[in-house]
DNA sequence: ACTTAACCGAGACGGTACGTCGCGTCTTTTT
DNA sequence: AAAAAGACGCGACGTACCGTCTCGGTTAAGT
């Protein structure tokens, strides 16, 4: 995560306070409202309470900055305990579903969405180092459950990942990230698209 | 949708071209990967090749030439024929699948959606005017397949229904809209969410 | 003079006003004591009373613009009469002595001189269109002199030149310019130069 | 000339080399068309090659380091023989020439008269110990001349030196300083000045 | 036909924010 | 304790863009 290396013969140490004073300011101002393009280093050097100089000094363009401050909200993943798929996949949204529920993180990333085509080496990175991770263990866990007889074989396991996770999705990008409970919330998704909401589909028996 | 009456008691008149490539350029700037905030009216008339003053003269601010985009992409709604829910169901879902097919509009929406807090009034209108009808549209359609006994009664409806759109969304929300072929998701869709991945959920039988 | 020809093809006239407020702005810090190479134009446009932008927009860099304020105070050369050799060096003195009593002129050229060596072309500028044709109408009258017998033929013209110019000259550098009389000066210069210091000289009879 | 005595109680000694070559670098940048407000101390230290730090050390103020700069091209005077008015005139115009031809202390002199209003302190200290003790130096001869009946007593004896010394100053404020042999120059002047250039006024005879 | 009034493009204008640069100070390591 | 390296806050600079204002030229309605 450190921007430079240097050599280190001498002259005054940086301050690491600084560093994540700034990247604090970034969520805080994007989470405010401002967008990727508009959020200038002045605004962000103001709110991180440094000089304009202190910013420049560590990262040269906003496309390295905001790659750090990508890396802070990367939240280390969740490993489901595979007692069974139902409750396998609830541990997988639980665990976005937090992170939606995080507003700064949010914010952050429902910006970096609407302007992937301005940032698209950060787009590529998020997508590469966030994004299929949990996508992949995701496609585990169903793999696994066809395999036990739990899962409709007949179905595309991109569908039903996409149903599953689209809600979290749709909120984080709509902004609707207030009063979600995200234990509640992944296992009423988890159920409703494991059952059905049709009638005659009868939920299955559950511990 | 006119701005302006004005009194017209002479005078050269106002090229009609202009008002429509005016609304054009915002929508080709901001599918570009503008934001709403980041879009200025010189950018705009630019784009649209006409002078400052054309578009000055139109719109005060960029809130009002907004609205008036916003007008512009509001499709005529969905009348779902009432033959039975997953059928209804189908119809509103492919008609808002053919709206996020529609790269423009989707860029827009996806902007809006981002820079809300920063467009309040705009974004207002756009949920009243946009999202309110089709979603009761969408509510209205789940009562009736509760009372046909279709649906089933125990369910919370706003999460049938939020599962029901959510991939739409979220995939106008990532701009991952190309090759989206309306009709076949829209069924996908409701198929899923109605019979549910379990296995054990036996598909209803289908006409 | 004019800085930009332009095609006047349409859009607002530029302010007359403003062209002389800057320079004037420039001859009043330069005689304030401001360096060329430290006085910028933000500083000027602040004097000026206009924008940064109005000032650029006329010159792009301060070469162009001191170029512009040299020509303000390239004074109209002073034409000899030819009466006599006497006369005819008094009264280019006498309006040397005047351009030398004019504070901001001299305050100006004075810059020039010290920083000659950051602005060459300007440097080059001001001798070819200031300094030559005044220096060559020196060494006509004293040629004509030297024909009419009244100078000493066997003396270097260009040491006596440098002799008359020279204290008008090291007051200019030195900012002596106060309580200056042009008209007694110039005769004074002139008369000792001719007649010489020693006692044994005798001061030739004048009318 | 040290500039702080300090107390030695221990630790390491300051680089004697740092003193001159610091100096050394001013002279040197002026020389090289640096005005005096525009002469930073960083540029200092990076042309001297040595760190701020030991600028700052030593001097606090720009004016302190120029004062001792001042000193540094401070050459002693010449004392004149006192054989005679004319060779008297000649040696002290002699030193101000050799003056003149050195660059550095030229360019310095030159730069302080362009910016004596930035620099009263400076400019004051250079006035009284360098030009005032030389002009006394000249109006002692030309009194010694009056008494001894080799100037015409009728005129000023300030304009006569003014019009000694300006050759040379005024050299020395162009910038002029090349190829001046000051032993030729100087007598050429004194010559002039006190034989005159008319015709009629004969040539006293000279040894 | 002539006046009038609005539109249109072009561009000057004041204001604001940006990223850069340089300054003088402060801090850390090395000599 | 001096020296070198470099981080830091501060401020100025030149640029770019924005929204407004002001031109000459054009077009259509009303006299």
């Amino acid at each position: 995560m450190e921007t430079q290396p240097r050599d280190r013969r001498g002259g005054r140490q940086r301050d690491p306070a600084a560093d994540s004073a700034i990247i604090d300011a970034v969520l805080d101002l994007v989470a405010a409202g401002a967008t990727l393009t508009g959020l200038s280093l002045v605004a962000i050097a103001k709110q991180a309470g440094v000089s304009r100089n202190s910013v420049y000094r560590r990262w040269k363009t906003k496309d390295e900055l905001y790659l750090d401050v990508l890396e802070t909200i990367n939240a280390p993943r969740s490993s489901p305990a595979g007692a069974g798929t139902r409750d396998d996949l609830a541990v997988l949204l639980r665990t976005l579903a937090e992170r939606v529920a995080d507003t700064r993180a949010s914010a952050m990333l429902r910006a970096l969405n609407a302007e992937a085509a301005t940032f698209p080496r950060l787009h590529g990175r998020y997508f590469e180092e966030i994004v299929a991770p949990r996508r992949e263990a995701m496609d585990s866990v169903l793999r696994r459950g066809v395999e036990r007889g739990e899962i409709r074989p007949e179905l595309d396991p991109g569908l039903i990942s996409e149903l599953l996770v689209s809600p979290l999705l749709a909120r984080m990008a709509s902004g609707a990230t207030d009063r979600l409970d995200p234990e509640r919330t992944a296992r009423q998704i988890v159920d409703l698209v494991l059952d059905g909401a049709a009638a005659g589909a009868a939920p299955s028996p559950r511990p």
